[in-house]
DNA sequence: CATATGTCCTGAGAGC
DNA sequence: TGCTCTCAGGACATAT
């Protein structure tokens, strides 16, 4: 499930093979799954994406956006098991759209993956730009959120704090892996409501966020035991393996040895943690 | 306004 | 064995 260790994974995974190389042809692949739409329609963006050059790859949130000469960019949405490659797909029946990118005499390709579909493509305008990855829409990115922002922010909703760390509104780029993960280093119960956490208890969490994500990108990111997740390159991430609650409902604690992590739902989704070391 | 719920999608795994 | 059912969770639409 791509967040944001994922996407940023993937950023820096396809940068050099991207990054400021003509688009020579954009298509859909050929996939035996039902089609992604994509916003414009294909033809509409191939014409006004076929010749361009890509000047800029970066990461919103845990979106790809790679930016073109004319001011437009692509905006790409991974969500549960989408993937941008620049090598060998883990299969061809679920590959749904090719970059043919211009290199020297001949040319390479990036690829958009995703077995399950629920992904997104779409060619925006900068007006569109702004709108879409604008402060209206997300909240400041979790790497670049300051500690007065995350007060004001937590503050303003009585939800549990779990489920406030999944508004991409509040603060963007965070999904439900990591919200376990980062409350359970920074040692909180994920039921607690955000406005009743004390300003020591949000600063830790705000050092959680920082040491949690940046430790997931050094690792390239978390490969469940599904398998969907790769990187550019279609290798797995490592980052499965520093996990100390996620999907370990039962397991003992890591942290403090307590026998029995618990899994508990709150807004349809898992949320694990322990009930010794987190109040 | 804030918050909660339903929806999309595919494949894995459970249960009979 | 082979079928049906449930579940996983990104973002957004709709409901309360």
């Amino acid at each position: 499930m791509p967040e944001l260790p994922e996407v940023e994974t993937m950023v820096r995974g396809i940068r050099s093979a991207v990054e400021g190389k003509r688009i020579v042809e954009f298509r859909r692949a050929p996939c035996r799954c039902r089609t992604i739409s994509l916003k414009p329609g294909l033809a509409t963006i191939r014409r006004r994406c076929e010749g361009q050059t890509v000047v800029g790859v970066r990461r919103r949130a845990k979106k790809i956006i790679l930016e073109l000469a004319s001011g437009e960019a692509f905006v790409i949405e991974p969500r549960m098991t989408g993937l941008m490659l620049v090598a060998n797909p883990p299969d061809t029946a679920h590959l749904r759209f090719e970059w043919r990118l211009a290199e020297r005499n001949k040319t390479r390709s990036l690829w958009f993956w995703d077995q399950r579909g629920l992904g997104t493509v779409r060619l925006l305008d900068a007006g569109q730009l702004a709108d879409v990855l604008g402060d209206g829409r997300l909240g400041p990115d979790a790497l670049a959120i300051s500690g007065q922002e995350w007060q004001s922010r937590l503050k303003a909703t009585a939800r549990p704090v779990k489920v406030a760390l999944l508004d991409q509104k509040l603060v963007a780029g965070i999904g439900n892996l990591y919200a376990s993960e980062i409350l359970h280093l920074a040692q909180i119960n994920p039921r607690r409501r955000a406005n009743r956490l004390t300003a020591a208890e949000i600063a830790r969490m705000a050092r959680a966020v920082v040491a949690v994500l940046e430790e997931a990108i050094r690792c390239e990111g978390s490969t469940l035991s599904d398998g969907t997740y790769r990187n550019a390159l279609n290798e797995e991430g490592g980052y499965q393996n520093a996990h100390r609650v996620y999907d370990r409902a039962n397991q003992a604690c890591p942290t403090c040895g307590h026998p029995e992590i618990r899994r508990i739902v709150q807004a349809q989704r898992s949320t694990f943690f322990c009930p010794a070391c987190q109040k």
